[in-house]
DNA sequence: TTAATGATGGGCT
DNA sequence: GCCCATCATTAAA
């Protein structure tokens, strides 16, 4: 598996969302190793009222404004984190919110930080894969491009498949905005695919 | 099967 | 004080 480089993330944001289909997030811990295939994620622009960038930097939301491949996490509803990757080029402030992924190693480990047992019940949701990977604020702001950081983003092997285009979920603006993608036919993703 | 609800706290007006 | 890029649990159908 390759590294992802910067520039792949340095690009209009609508194309990374779609293009991070299919890529692989590897998370190294203490106890071994998690990866993950990306089956679904959601655009976030800047022009976009859902966007947490669109009004402006703020102290929460000022990751967003970094290079691209630069991770930006956020706390949500009391209890919950979600993990967005920073895209387009610096000070834009726009980014992809990974909503779900496939297990591919590490399930034990993922059992263990989600305290279930059910392997589709996993990562079917951001906070879900969040918890899944002990992703929390302390990676925020992190460089996904740098190889010796513990959460990267890989290339595996080329693979075909179909991307479905459709509307954003959980937010109360821009719900119009056809911003969210996922790959046809794949069991692994959100509920309401 | 789907729909409604409670948990729980940071960020911003 | 109100708003959340959510999830698990309970209740209803």
């Amino acid at each position: 598996m390759k590294l992802l480089e910067k520039s792949f993330f340095e690009k209009e944001t609508l194309n990374v969302a779609q293009e991070l289909l299919g890529k692989f997030i590897v998370r190294e811990t203490g106890e071994g190793r998690i990866v993950g295939k990306i089956v679904e994620t959601e655009a976030y622009l800047k022009d976009d009222p859902a966007c947490h960038a669109s009004k402006g930097k703020t102290p929460r939301n000022l990751p967003m404004f970094e290079e691209g491949g630069v991770a930006y996490v956020y706390f949500t509803y009391g209890m919950y984190h979600c993990f967005n990757v920073v895209t387009n080029k610096k000070g834009i402030g726009e980014a992809v919110l990974i909503r779900a992924v496939e297990p591919v190693e590490g399930m034990e480990i993922m059992k263990g930080n989600r305290g279930i047992t059910e392997i589709k019940n996993l990562c079917n949701g951001p906070s879900k894969f969040a918890i899944a990977f002990g992703i929390d604020k302390g990676f925020n702001g992190v460089d996904l491009t740098d190889k010796n950081s513990s959460l990267k983003l890989m290339q595996g092997k080329n693979e075909n498949f179909e991307i479905i285009k459709t509307n954003r979920v959980g937010i109360s603006q821009g719900t119009d905005l056809l911003y969210r993608f996922y790959i046809k036919g794949n069991d692994w993703v959100s509920r309401r695919g």
